[in-house]
RNA sequence: CGGGGCGUGGUGUAAUGGUAGCACGAGUGCUUUGGGAGCACUUAGUCCCAGUUCGAAUCUGAGCGCCCCGACCA
């Protein structure tokens, strides 16, 4: 496996003595918390809530982030998408020239210095329209693709479901600037695909539903990717012919399924892990973002915006991927490779982990070490099975005696022993 | 924002007007080591304010916080 080339750069970051890591785990998760993302998440030590709706990354649960961040920053730039960081910030003149100001009821506004009002952005249409506007004059300077993946605020009425509906969350949106309504058509189905790479790659393809939703003002409808899950705030009608969705939204007014015209739906409640929609020309009229074409004729630039929320999709993947005893993270996702656990301390056994876990380490495989001394083997079992790291490699008498390493897939029940000179190729594959 | 529920060590709980207790966690020591070990000692708590009472975790009022249902969610 191949380091990502943001996820670290000292040879520490890929490998963690569990000894040292911060964050317990818990026996119990809080009773306040009644949703299987925001129980297991916090009970093995992932996330930590600070006050409703806002939740601290632990460690853990940042090098899931991570990898998820890095799955989506791929995909974006494979279709253009240039990142950079847009402020959090924002005047109250910004929002007044579109007149959200006072009609977006989710506005965290503050007071600035003097007499300046300032919001904390929930979403940057005020910020990159103006900021585009600077540097598009022609057809030539189009299309274009920015994107940033940055924390967003936003005054809800009522978080809730653990990860799935927070005030403060990290987000990744980026917007699209086109010459004509047919390019950026174009692009919105592109995105479509993008966004199935993504989810398929985080490990829901399987799971996840393309559902038509209102399109606001703007168009006639817009797609969202719907996972259905218990603690889903939306409720879906998944075509029995055509594998998408409705949202119940728009489902007064759609009667047969828009894709193919079917009949029969099941209905569901589901999460919405991301969100693709056509501004087309609203916020370049707010803003008189104008574009010269090649008959020197001026036009409005078209626009798209593309949005997933990354701890909510981390909550999602949870919601989707469990058992009794924890999570089960995708491999893509997961906080680490393999999960060491050394049980017992006679210096043999210390010995022989100790050593593995220096190759690995050399090797830059990721790779959680219970090195702790002072945990039975159930205990550390228990927290293996709750943290949820794919493969499980146990260091012990048992295996020992036969040479081998005990491994185990955190999916499976299935428990081989891997001779030691082999391990190390077999971990790595 | 409407309705409902709940606030006791880090976590889960008991005490309903009369000594704040238990389990887990954490710390020290010893013994343990294949599915959340044992013994001993230790650590740590009634959300805040006001009131009633000889006495309040418990009753009353106000506040704050958290959760759930609904509304809302470019």
């Amino acid at each position: 496996m191949s380091p990502s080339r943001t996820l670290g750069t000292s040879e520490d970051y890929f490998n963690m003595r569990q000894s040292n890591l911060f964050g317990k785990t818990l026996r119990e998760a809080p009773k306040d918390e009644t949703t299987i993302n925001a129980k297991l998440l916090i009970r093995a030590g992932f996330i930590n809530k600070l006050t409703a709706g806002v939740y601290t990354y632990l460690p853990l649960g940042w090098r899931v982030i991570r990898k998820i961040e890095n799955i989506i920053r791929e995909e974006m730039e494979k279709v253009g998408g240039q990142e950079l960081v847009m402020p959090v910030l924002h005047p109250k003149e910004s929002w007044q020239i579109t007149d959200r100001w006072d009609t977006v009821d989710v506005l965290f506004k503050l007071e600035g210095w003097e007499s300046k009002e300032l919001a904390l952005g929930p979403t940057h249409e005020e910020v990159v329209t103006p900021l585009v506007k600077k540097h598009i004059q022609t057809y030539k300077d189009l299309p274009l693709y920015l994107f940033q993946i940055q924390t967003k605020f936003r005054k809800e009425k009522r978080a809730k479901s653990g990860l799935i509906r927070n005030r403060e969350f990290l987000m990744k949106d980026l917007y699209s600037f086109h010459k004509s309504e047919a390019d950026l058509d174009e692009y919105y189905e592109k995105m479509k695909e993008v966004y199935w790479r993504i989810f398929k790659k985080v490990g829901i393809g399987n799971e996840t539903y393309l559902t038509f939703a209102s399109g606001g003002t703007f168009s006639k409808f817009s797609h969202e990717f719907q996972t259905p899950a218990e603690a889903g705030e939306d409720v879906i009608y998944i075509c029995q012919e055509c594998r998408q969705a409705i949202n119940q939204e728009i489902r007064p007014e759609v009667k047969n399924c828009p894709n193919c015209q079917a009949k029969q739906f099941k209905e569901t409640k589901a999460i919405e892990v991301g969100n693709i929609f056509k501004l087309k020309t609203k916020f370049s009229e707010s803003f008189d973002l104008y574009f010269v074409d090649k008959h020197g004729t001026k036009g409005l630039v078209q626009m798209g915006c593309y949005g997933i929320g990354l701890g909510r999709l981390m909550g999602t993947i949870v919601e989707v991927f469990h058992d009794d005893k924890g999570i089960i993270w995708p491999k893509a996702v997961a906080p680490f490779s393999a999960h060491l656990l050394q049980l017992g301390n006679e210096s043999k056994i210390k010995a022989a982990a100790e050593k593995l876990y220096g190759r690995l380490k050399k090797q830059g495989v990721e790779v959680l070490f219970d090195d702790r001394q002072d945990k039975t083997p159930g205990e550390k079992f228990a927290d293996a099975d709750l943290i949820g790291i794919p493969l499980r490699v146990v260091v012990s008498e048992k295996s020992l005696a036969q040479k081998s390493f005990e491994f185990k897939n955190r999916n499976e029940k299935k428990i081989e022993l891997v001779p030691v000179d082999k391990s190390l190729t077999r971990i790595k594959s």
